[in-house]
RNA sequence: GCCACCUUAGCUCAGAUGGUAGAGCAAUUGAUUCGUAAUCAAUAGGUCGCCGGUUCGAUUCCGGCAGGUGGCUCCA
């Protein structure tokens, strides 16, 4: 028998003899690699354990342990729960099952949805197949084979799939009766299927588009064991304690009313403060960085949309009203009058770069199953800016807004991510443009110095753009600071400025917002702190408690004295015990409590509690105002 | 907009295979003056989301609508 060598990643070499696969590398290597490995990767590509090795190769082993492996364990268990359904439900009509960032899906094509008391059975015989240890086999067919297979067996939407697919053979995956056209690579044996759970049923258009059937979609989740998936299913729970909709009602924030209408908020007097010190911030940061502050009216007239554009593209999201006969929209947008400013008088090169700053509310018709809490609402305002410049002016304008989203990110404490969408098949504009837009974008990008997707032809119409994205509780991204450039408006409403030879020319123009839309962002703003907001967000920054009523004098004395330096303060005078002002306070998250007994009005001073417990030393209200504003500062 | 599920007191939730309903917390009143996460007692609170249909009778069954939840599509 000949012999072979491979290549392992530390570098050393081994012989196998020939025809020998990942797995007989992983019996020859031992340490029970055998049982625990689920794929190879040879020469940088991931495989089945089955898959043979060549002279020469490079081969690892990828164990359940490794990161690798848990796409590879939620794909198969996809498959696993494919083989399921069909055995259950032999009607139904298999679609895709990938693996996804939490766990699987799988879309079926049947009759009448699944039912939660289907899911309780699926997963039971998914448990039972697992249990039986199916080995899992590939297959190589020519296409032609492939499609005569899956004609026969009635999958029109796997033979659709492997038509449009431009290969001579596919592959299959076959466990038990269940076969599957796949990629792979899937684990050597449906008893590597350990720790699942089937979590919800939704439906999903068949390829995404909406016009095409609905299917019936199974999420899932798997990890490598028992212990990964119990820890996973108890940070769910926790996520579902930080969900701003709960907080945001306990904490008494704001509140939607189906009497007021759906995706409307009505901010409460903690949730309006929140939002009112937010815009203060984001007025101080926008003068600072030369925006000049800038407000258009709620409603234009119609004829004014049309020009823009947005009756014709955008008229469906658009709220309109008419009064004496003249037809007005409410804007869903600010870019409008921001466009009659610097259109009211004539600019010169001089004045460029003009950077209009709007904290402008919007109304948008969001179709009914989209809206979501504070994160997707119908009603809005964005911290939205409208920066005009000339061409040659592009690069340095957009590396100021990135660095504006970094400087404001960091003070939040906020992760992100960064996506560049270039142009989409159906644009306007030159390519002449395009190019210049998406160069300008691209170089900021990479100045910044942190990681970024680009998202091939995901541009807007009218121009590419950079979406920076942060996560809810749950970890779903949502877009809050975009950046765009925009080749349509400048044109259709003719801006120009006077360049230094005189002639007229045509600005480029950037939408940016950097928080997003205020609703948006302290959505995710209360999911990121739990609730817990630091100092010098907190709608009540402190609470003053009186152990008994004989302190209410002194108590009301610091109350007074703490508002004139304005701090956010509120008292809790009642004739209660103080344990149980505390507890109150405690769930309102208030940062500081100030206990005020005998003892203080005796000492004339305040002893601040903190709301994990600790109990500052007991000091005077100079001190203690003094205390304060140095946390402010410090987190601000 | 599409698919599935949900809607009982301010909040969290029980409940009856169709005979108009409860608990805890919150609220109100009274007592209690008590130093770091719940003092005790009493009282009040609901056309069981809305509109139709079936029925002697509907909160319960059926249909429509509204609102919500999880997805899809779309998007800040």
């Amino acid at each position: 028998m000949k012999e072979i060598m491979v290549k392992l990643p530390d570098g050393s070499s081994k012989p196998l003899e020939e025809g020998a696969s990942v797995m007989d590398l992983a019996r020859a290597i031992g340490a029970g690699l055998a049982r625990t490995s689920v794929a190879g990767r040879i020469n940088g590509e991931l495989v089945d354990v089955s898959t043979v090795l060549h002279d020469g190769d490079t081969v690892e082993i990828i164990t359940e342990k490794n990161p690798e492996a848990l796409d590879i364990i939620r794909h198969s268990t996809s498959h696993l729960m494919a083989q399921a359904v069909k055995i259950l439900f032999p009607e139904a009509k298999v679609t895709i099952g990938p693996s996804v960032e939490n766990g699987f899906y799988y879309d079926f094509d049947v009759e009448s949805p699944f039912s939660p008391d289907d899911l309780e059975k699926i997963e039971a015989k998914m448990r039972e197949l697992a249990k039986a240890g199916l080995p899992v086999s590939r297959e190589v067919l020519s296409k032609e084979e492939a499609l005569s297979l899956f004609r026969d067996m009635g999958e029109g939407y796997k033979v659709e799939l492997i038509e449009e697919l431009d290969v001579d053979s596919v592959s299959l995956y076959r466990q038990g009766d269940f076969i599957d056209l796949c990629r792979g690579p899937h684990l050597p044996s449906t008893s590597f299927c350990k720790a699942f759970k089937l979590t919800s049923i939704a439906g999903a258009y068949w390829r995404g588009d909406e016009n095409r059937k609905m299917l019936q979609r199974i999420y899932g989740t798997a990890f490598a064991d028992k212990k990964a998936l119990e820890e996973y299913l108890a940070r769910l729970e926790e996520a579902k304690r930080r969900d701003h909709r709960k907080i945001g009602r306990e904490l008494d924030l704001f509140s939607f009313s189906d009497e007021v209408g759906a995706g409307l908020v009505i901010w409460h007097p903690k949730g309006a403060m929140l939002r009112t010190i937010l815009e203060d911030f984001e007025r101080k940061e926008h003068l600072k960085r030369g925006y000049d502050i800038v407000m258009g009216p709620q409603i234009l007239k119609k004829e004014l949309w049309q020009r823009s554009g947005h009756y014709e593209n955008y008229r469906e999201n658009m709220y309109f009203t008419e009064v004496d006969g003249q037809s007005y929209g409410i804007k869903p947008m600010n870019c409008l009058s921001h466009m009659m400013i610097y259109k009211s008088q004539l600019r010169s090169y001089r004045d460029l770069p003009l950077r209009f700053f709007e904290l402008g509310t919007v109304h948008r018709h969001e179709r009914a199953g989209v809206l979501h809490g504070l994160l997707r609402v119908r009603g809005f305002t964005q911290d939205d800016a409208h920066i005009l410049c000339t061409p040659e002016q592009l690069d340095a304008e957009i590396k100021g807004v990135i660095s504006f989203v970094n400087d404001v990110m960091a003070i939040f404490g906020f992760e992100y991510e960064m996506e560049l969408s270039t142009s989409p098949d159906k644009s306007i504009g030159t390519d002449e443009d395009w190019e210049r837009a998406t160069k300008a974008l691209h170089a900021a990008l990479v100045d910044s110095g942190r990681p970024f997707d680009i998202n091939e032809g995901d541009g807007a119409f009218y121009g590419p753009k950079i979406d920076i994205k942060l996560r809810d509780a749950l970890d779903r991204k949502w877009q809050c600071a975009t950046i765009q450039c925009d080749f349509t408006l400048p044109e259709r409403f003719d801006l120009t400025y006077v360049a230094a030879d005189g002639e007229r020319k045509r600005p480029v123009m950037l939408h940016r917002v950097i928080l997003g839309a205020i609703e948006r962002f302290i959505g995710v703003l209360i999911e990121h702190y739990a609730g817990n907001f630091p100092l010098w967000l907190s709608p009540v920054q402190g609470l003053i408690l009186t152990v008994t009523d004989n302190q209410v004098p002194y108590a009301q004395s610091i109350f007074d004295q703490l508002r004139q330096t304005g701090i956010r303060v509120q008292h809790d005078f009642r004739n209660e015990k103080l344990g149980f002002k505390i507890r109150e306070a405690q769930l309102q998250k208030v940062p500081y409590m100030f206990v005020i007994g005998d003892k203080e009005v005796e000492t004339q001073t305040v002893t601040p509690r903190y709301r994990d417990g600790s109990n500052l030393p007991a000091m005077k209200v100079t001190e203690l105002i003094d205390f304060l504003e140095e946390e402010v500062k410090r987190f601000k």
